[in-house]
DNA sequence: AGAGAAAAAGTGAACGTTCACTATTTGTGG
DNA sequence: CCACAAATAGTGAACGTTCACTTTTTCTCT
């Protein structure tokens, strides 16, 4: 029970000041940009902030300048989608670039994210928001003048982030791939449509097949999670000549690999299978999942960035490394025509 | 480009005040505690309020109450352990209790988290920190009177809270399980030993080996990622008799049933495998994993209720409910014994 | 009905910074 | 060496609340 001695009041502006031997003023401009002071008061007023251990009331700042240098960043309440790695990038640029960082889960659906981002983005606590999860689009902005919310590119409804473009691009070399080795006929188990990402996987998904000429044998809509993998699989006619599987993610592959097994069917032998998100465990399965690798990190870091030069009214940097890439390992294997 | 029109202030209180048509500490008043006033001004102060779409300015606010209402959750940068649901858990409790809550995640090891924290702690930015991983436990505490820290008790040196006692027992159940399946030589695969949770499941298997006469092929020290598992089991000989594995999570644990399918054993024929935290595939690996259900989720929440208490002076509430349930499944069978 | 207490409402300062000025010092060209 | 500009430093107000008081109103009891 140390009951802390003294109860020392931090120091202030003044004290420096006082301290250095200055007015308070020129301590507030030794603090905001060193510029512009003498190289002796400039020592002075160091010193001062040395010996007193001052550090500046960010509080009293924000109050004055009316910035706050924080951000919020949501997050779904409770789904089977954790955006963990997201979050990590995401939190990481903004600090990089001097914001701080809020991060609050919102239990319920899209709808009661959009209220509560509604609420946050003009509360003046926080000068933007940037959405881990869908929301529904509220049409027209808001009225009054909020802060910029950004719905993470992954998931964001208008495509023009990276993530769009890549995520297609490989769901069609993943198809593609598979094509070449000799299957013909597939299925897709899809994530939740409520994620942009889901919606484009699935509609890439489909013109890859139209434009192949190969056939489609459906699209499960699922909901990332492994038993809809599973169920997936059960739901296939016993000759339904279905060869591939295009799964949502590692998890769902996962549950459309174990549905097989169920069948008596063997990955790849009967049935090749194919996971997204490079899972830590993908590559420890038997089979070893085949997969796409994403950079999430990366991915939340990039929407940061949008959402951060939306704040300061610049224009975003985009990045042009490639986000995506195919990992083949032994859930795919050669389809009838190589068999 | 809607360049927003009315760049119009945020009303404030006197304005609110001055509709209203009394003081502005009348109105301060309403917004604290609305007891203490007479219902007709509290109808007038309340009507102004809505006309004026006024929200209190919560900088200002803190400034002059010195209390930001904040705390800050710290992650770990880049490791495999990503605490998601304990994130969500903590998050939610913090803002039940009415807190707003800032989460930054740390590069590093535990000694740059610790010195990250201890500059938190005292920058009169938050009112408490809690960190979801290990740091170096810099012996006596600030001497500055700064803010609590609470690390989280799944992962705490001191193993007051819950989590400790829970832990330790459960591993005890497993092995036991086990031993009454008829496995009599056991292996453990260890998390990473910076976290007291894998220290204390070590320590349990150690003792409960010994105190049920079992035999411990030894301990390996891994690191909570898949590879360390299969290592583990390769490093295992060919005839060491070695029946059951106790895996620090589930993700080592595929690591080590990937290891045993390489050298042609069997799980659970040849081999019994456990892991922990009930991950979501786990349920659909081939044989599914016998694990151990941890309410993460809980455990998070716990921890912020600690982290509150100590901010707010009070005793936290203990939460007596078990937090972990073993769920048998396919990975784990009859030992040598039965067999 | 009036005294006294309790309840309700009001007043001005303070929190620690930065902003918008004004005052002083330093430097420069003729 | 002086006038003048540029560089540097200082002064007081303001940001929007709450705190610590003081004043006014309302209620209660005799």
């Amino acid at each position: 029970m140390p009951m802390s001695a003294t109860p020392r009041r931090r120091p202030t502006i003044k004290e420096v000041a006082r301290v250095a031997g200055v007015s308070h003023q020129t301590v507030s401009r030794y603090l905001r940009f060193s510029g512009g002071l003498k190289e002796s008061t400039r020592a002075r007023v160091d010193a001062a902030i040395r010996e007193l251990d001052y550090r500046p009331n960010l509080i009293a700042r924000s109050m004055r300048t009316r910035r706050t240098g924080r951000l919020a960043i949501l997050l779904p309440g409770m789904s089977s989608f954790s955006p963990d790695r997201m979050l990590a990038g995401a939190v990481a640029t903004a600090r990089a670039e001097g914001f701080v960082v809020e991060v609050l889960s919102v239990d319920g659906g899209p709808g009661a994210r959009a209220e509560r981002t509604r609420e946050l983005a003009d509360s003046g606590q926080v000068e933007g928001v940037l959405s881990l999860a869908p929301l529904v689009s509220d049409a027209g902005q808001e009225p009054n003048a909020s802060a910029p919310v950004v719905v993470s590119a992954d998931l964001d409804d208008d495509m023009r982030g990276i993530g769009g473009l890549a995520d297609g691009s490989v769901v069609a070399d993943l198809v593609e791939g598979l094509a070449g080795a000799g299957h013909r006929r597939f299925l897709h188990v899809s994530g939740s449509l409520g994620f942009a990402s889901a919606r484009e996987r699935k509609q890439t998904y489909l013109t890859t097949v139209e434009r192949l000429g190969l056939e489609s044998y459906g699209v499960v809509d699922g909901d990332w999670s492994a038993e809809s993998g599973r169920e997936a699989v059960r739901s296939l006619p016993e000759d339904g000549g279905v060869t591939a599987v295009i799964a949502a993610n590692d998890v769902v592959a996962a549950g459309v690999v174990r549905g097989a097994l169920e069948r008596g069917w063997s990955v790849p032998g009967d049935l090749s299978v194919t996971g997204w998100d490079n899972h830590p465990v993908g590559a420890y399965l038997s089979p070893a999942l085949t997969t796409v690798d994403v950079d999430r990190e990366r991915l939340g870091a990039d929407a940061m960035r949008r959402l951060v030069a939306a704040v300061r009214g610049t224009v975003p940097e985009v990045s042009d490394a490639p986000l995506n890439r195919i990992i083949w390992r032994e859930s795919t294997g050669p389809g009838p025509e190589r068999a």
